[in-house]
DNA sequence: ATAAATGCGTCAGCCATGTTGACGTTTCTA
DNA sequence: TAGAAACGTCAACATGGCTGACGCATTTAT
């Protein structure tokens, strides 16, 4: 038999408690980012190259799904503001490759911790067994292509 | 003593499957907005005038967190696609109504079932019992004033 | 009764972030 | 050595936000 799907009522539930609960774990990093004259674009920018500790610009493309022209006016101001620099691949000199000056991952840094205490106490309230159950829920959210991006849990 | 701090790794653990996950839950409706003219901030007036069966202007503009300018864009033209009626409150000519015409109604409807497998699917990877937690994170990470505005799961 | 406040709706201009399309340059590859 | 690949950039445009200002109908307070 296929599948019953689950009521509206339940779907509900879940949609509304994903639009506030994001916005709101947005809007912790948009405060501290206004206050430098930077938007929530930036931050994405930042938070990949942090993560990776220094990426191929292709690879962030893709991992942002957007075009390399929108890219480009959000790396340039980031590079304005010296918080990323741009090297070549020496393996192939086409190829750029990005990294966080020290100012970047300070910056970075402190737009993670901005949104830290949200997330702990979040994580808290889904209680011990919990915390695995919403990186499954998430990770189950998610595109297939973009779960080979994230780390795993354990 | 005082909280010590969730590790950044486990915060960012968090920060990109909710990065990816809402991406993915936006991107259902997305495309079949696309294909009628609309976008997302129309999915929201849809979600939000149908959930409350109708809501006052005011209201709907305190849940979205927007400005009545950027709304009235929106609802016009919702109206003007006949998805959306305003008519007066009846106990205070000054306020609107909002409310969703038949064809308002199947619209948001598909745009609900087109987000509905995948959060099936996703509620069943974190498991019977996961599914409270995943509620109960997400719940917590709003802000506390947005909770006033979401249905309980019992 | 009337003056002030309230709740809109609208116009105008601006910003942030995305899109396409086109073009040029450097660098690798066949 | 010709062509493909990977950018970087310019231009024009869409979406969905914002602020400020104005006008109007309606309610509330004096």
């Amino acid at each position: 038999m296929a599948d019953a799907f689950m009521s509206d009522f339940a779907t509900r539930a879940i949609a509304e408690r994903l639009f506030f609960g994001y916005r709101a774990f947005t809007g912790d990093a948009d405060r501290v980012l206004a206050s430098r004259g930077l938007g929530r674009a930036h931050h994405r920018a930042l938070y990949f190259i942090e993560r990776a500790g220094s990426i191929p610009v292709h690879e962030l493309l893709a991992t942002l799904g957007i075009t390399k022209q929108a890219l480009t006016r959000v790396l340039r101001e980031l590079m304005d503001a010296r918080l990323v620099e741009r090297r070549r691949d020496p393996t192939d000199g086409r190829r750029g490759i990005l990294t966080l000056t020290d100012a970047g991952r300070a910056l970075e840094l402190s737009l993670l911790h901005a949104q830290r205490a949200r997330i702990e106490s979040a994580l808290q309230r889904a209680g011990p067994s919990g915390s695995a159950a919403v990186h499954a829920f998430l990770e189950a959210l998610m595109e297939p292509d973009d779960r080979e991006r994230i780390g795993t849990t354990l």
